[in-house]
DNA sequence: AGTTTTAACTTGTACGTACAAGTTAAAATG
DNA sequence: CATTTTAACTTGTACGTACAAGTTAAAACT
């Protein structure tokens, strides 16, 4: 029945576009009409469907010019993957603690799992993240093994997981909930971290959306936030 | 220039009869057709007034039924005051430690101040936010004096700033940076909030634009956060 | 050569029309 | 009376047209 939402064709046809780089960021569309000639399609269609792209945050209108692709990730909560990569200027390192395996669902997972992942095993890695050599992020991550295959490290792109989503399985974030904890940090968090055991640790539980109804990712981070703290901003 | 704008009158229109309770929430708009009849336009025209008010999270539409008013204040980035108002079931108690007074400007504001800003004074008022009779909350809150008139205790609507905002200066936020920072609390937060010297707290700091370009609002947060944690979602 | 004007693009606003599709309550049916 | 059908609403999609307004580069002018 969604198959007469011609809008929406064209907005995941220039979406994948995106996605794969064929109008990479910085980059203006086709224009309005030619898209309309592309498509056969009115203006008021191409437009809806643009209007869509500028809803989710992939470009920006400017008038009397075009649209210009975006950056993709702003207004995700806080601290998406890219509140960290974002930490221009600083050498960000990734450091594999645990790569991806086959486990059962641990109970220090914040957020309640839904009936079907409960049942289902699970993939679970864990990572610490660095800035300027320094061990900023520790983090635990689990999804649901049936919902999407176990991603080997080698196949991350560009070290992110989200971009690996975006771009190979062509799965958007949609949401998150989010947790936000002042703790003292535990042995194994001081141990990564390299803080003394009961400093204050910033932890944060997410549970992310995403296109892909079955699959959920759960996170919990552990940050040492007293040189970086966590940036975020939201615009309406 | 901006005159020509029918959907924007509209827009406003609406959006003003939801904030003085006109259009009450959780009930239904007039339809997009009785729109068109008031204001002598075509749907395109109410429908992108609609789209707006959607966008903005002001109300949500149910096809085949109308247009519905939504409670305000939903992805305004973390903890508006709603994050906070909104932990229902739970009593909530505000007292205000420092009524708002003129004022310097303090150091401990995170955020660097507008030039306008600095070369005024500013207005500044400080309190401590309660659940279940637990002292959860330790706000510092600073606008710049020329920009608002200095508001009363007598004159905060439900103890809300941002209810007052909204609903006497008809003043929206727009969008807010927030810094976050996990930190030993020092006397005067372990004091107020009931804690030893040195334990965790969460450590917001947040300047928030205002549809007045030339008020922001400035606050530094300290929470306790061991029963009460911060919430956050967000959704596309 | 340097400046101004113009023409050809872009997106923004608004008109009007038509039909599809979801919702609801009254009317017709058994 | 209970059920089904219909009619009258609602929003959703899409067509086509026209002109306003911002941008840019080529053309015309001094």
């Amino acid at each position: 029945m969604k198959k007469k939402r011609k809008y929406y064709k064209v907005q995941e046809y220039i979406k994948k576009n995106i996605q794969q780089g064929i109008y990479p960021i910085g980059s203006y569309l086709p224009s309005e009409n030619d898209i309309c000639k592309q498509f056969d399609i009115t203006r008021t269609t191409a437009r809806k469907a643009l209007d869509e792209l500028l809803k989710d945050g992939f470009i920006e209108k400017e008038h009397g010019k075009g649209s210009k692709v975006l950056e993709r990730s702003k207004s995700l909560g806080l601290l998406t993957v890219k509140g960290f990569t974002e930490a221009a200027n600083h050498k960000i390192k990734t450091v594999m603690l645990q790569e991806p395996k086959i486990d059962n669902w641990s109970p220090s997972i914040a957020f309640p799992l839904k009936q079907d992942e409960i049942q289902a095993k699970c993939v679970y890695f864990q990572r610490v993240r660095y800035i300027n050599d320094k061990p900023i992020m520790l983090e635990h991550n689990w999804y649901a093994e049936d919902a999407l295959e176990l991603i080997k490290p080698d196949d991350f792109i560009e070290g992110s997981f989200f971009k690996t989503l975006s771009q190979k399985y062509f799965i958007e974030i949609k949401g998150s909930k989010q947790e936000l904890r002042a703790e003292p940090a535990n042995k194994e968090v001081a141990n990564n971290l390299g803080l003394e055991e009961g400093e204050a640790v910033l932890h944060i539980s997410i549970c992310f959306k995403t296109s892909n109804p079955t699959l959920n990712l759960y996170s919990e981070l552990y940050c040492n936030t007293s040189e970086f703290p966590i940036r975020n901003s939201y615009f309406l």
